[in-house]
DNA sequence: CGGACGATTGACCTGGTTCAAAAGCGGTGG
DNA sequence: CCACCGCTTTTGAACCAGGTCAATCGTCCG
């Protein structure tokens, strides 16, 4: 049982019992979704405020400490969730072990579409998070009584499948150099946080993780970081948030061999 | 222009002109996709046979010899196309000039979705081909039109992601010989054509586009070929035939390191 | 304070690339 | 029909980017 709800979350209202804590319940319920932070993001977006309350009916957020599965590669897909706050890791696993990050899923992101019966990948909680679960039958329910949601996941998709071709250039084409200077600058792109005036990157992952995610040991990772910043491209300002000092020449190592 | 319609093609026929000819080209236009060999696949495959004069109506098929583009990288995405025989190569090209295949497309594969306004990637014919072009416009009236185009979008841009991801572990873990086992075992999964009573895959590709498919080089690849032969597990028919002598073999080179 | 784990650095090794050359193998024209 | 030409494929040998192994250093936590 990889998922959990350890926060407020009754499954169906009983009928009766007209208490005022219940009735707040509900309510808050009801309304849970208007207020989450992926209200604008993912799927939820294809929705008009009317049909928030059916979406809280369908759907269920749990929280989750770091390290924690929320779906299993092989495992028959029944859910798919939405993150509401968080990070997470999509993962594929060889049979010897060998580990290779497909992907990260942060708030808004969708978790657990599959093509077929089973889940493709694993995620993990990178960061404690907040995942929303729903169900495939309330998922096609949904979609089938609003087309708009269709639409959004089609979109959404898409825009993955984009993603994943410019990962395998990355992985095909890419030296170690160019895979880590692209990779944050996709970060940078992203994240709007600026630091001292210049942008930098949030990066709550481990660097074992972010060498999977990129096809490289962490020990190349290492190296490669300390160049960048030796040649004034970056700053680590600990061991979780590096400062993008020069985008130029980040860009210039993401794509010339140097 | 990288699309240029070879064959018959009255891009819309007049009003007018009741002559035998023309009524028997236009009735000919009429049931053009009932016969077309990409019928049972890809976005078609969601029609119904009284939709298939719309489909026609809205389609124009061409013919291209090798090494024609289709869709190019960048450029303005005005329409999609739908393979209806031959292959092509489907890649992404960095600044350098280095070039990384994302996949290749046979019959009844869709070409050219857009996530934005432009391509993501170029296709090129691998050999002499016929794709049917159906403009964006078209194909959003279409959608509109009939849900079930939108559903079966969703469910090959779902596939498509799966096998990219498929494709990121291949480039992110495997070893060469993994990677080229891998391969011919996918092909041999899709071409059921038996030789001797042992599978065979038909690669019309050059081995610099397969090379460049697997993040290999050319002489990469065939190292790995001939230490395949040499153990057994293929044959080389023709230089675009192969045989797999020992699935189980391949099986196990494309996954344990070996 | 001690122990554990992640990150970093150094030294060495190797799988795959690179460079160079030979061998196939269509296609073309005499 | 065969000889020639240009291209792809194959093979060989040297090289190198990144991997591997191992030691050190932080840093967080009990």
């Amino acid at each position: 049982m990889p998922f959990s709800v350890a926060t407020t979350a009754p499954t169906v209202a009983p009928v009766p019992m007209p208490e005022a804590p219940v009735i707040e319940k509900i309510a808050a319920e009801k309304s849970r979704c208007s207020t989450c932070s992926a209200r604008a993001k993912g799927l939820c977006a294809a929705l008009t405020p009317e049909q928030l309350p059916e979406l809280a009916a369908a759907s269920r957020p749990g929280d989750l400490l770091s390290a924690n599965l929320v779906v299993n590669e092989g495992e028959k897909a029944e859910a798919v969730f939405t993150v509401v706050s968080g990070m997470l890791k999509l993962y594929k696993t060889l049979p010897d072990g060998r580990q290779q990050i497909t992907g990260f899923a942060t708030v808004g992101d969708v978790i657990g579409l599959a093509v077929g019966e089973s889940y493709a990948y694993t995620a993990e909680t990178v960061t404690a998070s907040t995942v929303c679960r729903v169900s495939r039958a309330s998922l096609a329910r949904l979609m089938e009584r609003n087309p708009a949601v269709q639409g959004r996941l089609l979109a959404m998709t898409s825009v993955e499948l984009s993603a994943a071709q410019d990962q395998i250039l990355l992985l095909g084409c890419k030296t170690a150099a160019e895979r880590v200077s692209s990779f944050l600058l996709a970060s940078g792109r992203r994240s709007k946080r600026l630091v001292d005036g210049k942008p930098s990157v949030f990066l709550p992952m481990s660097k074992v993780d972010i060498g999977a995610y990129l096809g490289l040991r962490p020990e190349t990772l290492s190296r490669v970081l300390r160049k960048l910043e030796d040649a004034g491209q970056i700053t680590r300002l600990s061991n979780d948030r590096i400062r993008l000092d020069d985008l130029d020449g980040l860009e210039a190592s993401a794509t010339v061999s140097a």
